[in-house]
DNA sequence: CTCTATTCTTTCGTACGCGAAACATCTCCG
DNA sequence: CGGAGATGTTTCGCGTACGAAAGAATAGAG
């Protein structure tokens, strides 16, 4: 689908599925992009501006607003330490507590990249008219709330899977 | 978002980006759930179920379908291969080519899954009215296309990148 | 037919991403 | 106070995921 987003005779369910998928995989690879000319990888990207919009957080409140784990998010502070972009501090009040902090390479670079993450998918959606937008917005809450509700029923399947099929 | 779907007071266009989001990882970890009944991994059930619903395929057009580059569905394969789920099977007409066909123990498996993956999905969007369907699908291609031809001016940007950062 | 460009796959190095287990610290019950 | 359980972080092992480069085979130009 990235190259045209055809539009052949498939039922409107999978060409919904591929659209949400097209939108997703393309953010991700934007943010990579937009992050490689800093010579930054994508999450690091994300969490540098995470850092400079919301000052030092601890690595769980990172992992929280990221949605990864924290065994992951250590990997990526790890690395982040290694490139002297941020600083891990231990909080005082709570020993266990590990403050993420930005350092004057860290900010630089993020003071460089104006573009916030998601700019370019608000564009895009800022393309809706007002009632598009409001209409958008019921049929895919209602879509999350079905998931929801059959997933609390533990009944399985899925679209992507990290690999993301489109199966025709 | 996950436990809940809070509706509180954000611009609609960042529930809209969350819901997309939602919709995707859930979908993920559906698949990735229903794999590990069967003591599989979800890239690895999606290749199951492509190879059985459309027969051998290269590793080629395997990895045009799900969507990743060659090398990774090579490790995929690897794995799968180890695994006995898979067997490659050099081409006779072109020998660049590389069949993959199900083993037996392979086969067994995809039948035993009887739920293919997506099916969540296309459950829950079936609790939509056609004409929402239709109106869900109009607009989602609409910011689609959007999406595609400001990405053809090289603007960077992007919502998701692999963490997904839900900024509030 | 031969040299070159193209296509198909694998290899390599790096970075996520997850779950389980190990550790450290804190809380709170008694 | 003391110890059990909760919370925050890291470690470990594994499986994607990508891009660049290498290697094998085919196709096309001349």
């Amino acid at each position: 689908m990235p190259p045209g987003i055809p539009s052949d005779i498939k039922p409107e369910v999978d060409r919904i599925l591929e659209a949400i998928l097209y939108l997703y995989t393309e953010s991700r690879r934007l943010t990579k992009e937009l992050a490689k000319s800093v010579l930054l990888t994508g999450p690091q990207l994300t969490v540098l501006k995470m850092l400079e919009g919301l000052g030092d957080l601890s690595l769980t409140e990172l992992s929280e607003r990221i949605r990864a784990q924290n065994s992951t998010v250590t990997g990526i502070i790890d690395r982040m330490e290694r490139e002297n972009l941020v600083v891990r501090a231990r909080s005082t009040e709570d020993r266990r507590v590990v403050k993420i902090r930005l350092t004057e390479k860290g900010s630089r670079i993020a003071r460089e990249v104006s573009v916030e993450p998601m700019e370019i998918f608000r564009g895009a959606l800022d393309s809706l008219s007002a009632a598009e937008m409001r209409e958008l917005l019921k049929i895919l809450t209602k879509v999350a709330r079905r998931v929801q509700s059959i997933v609390r029923r533990e009944v399985p399947g899925g679209i992507g899977d990290g690999t993301s099929g489109s199966k025709e």
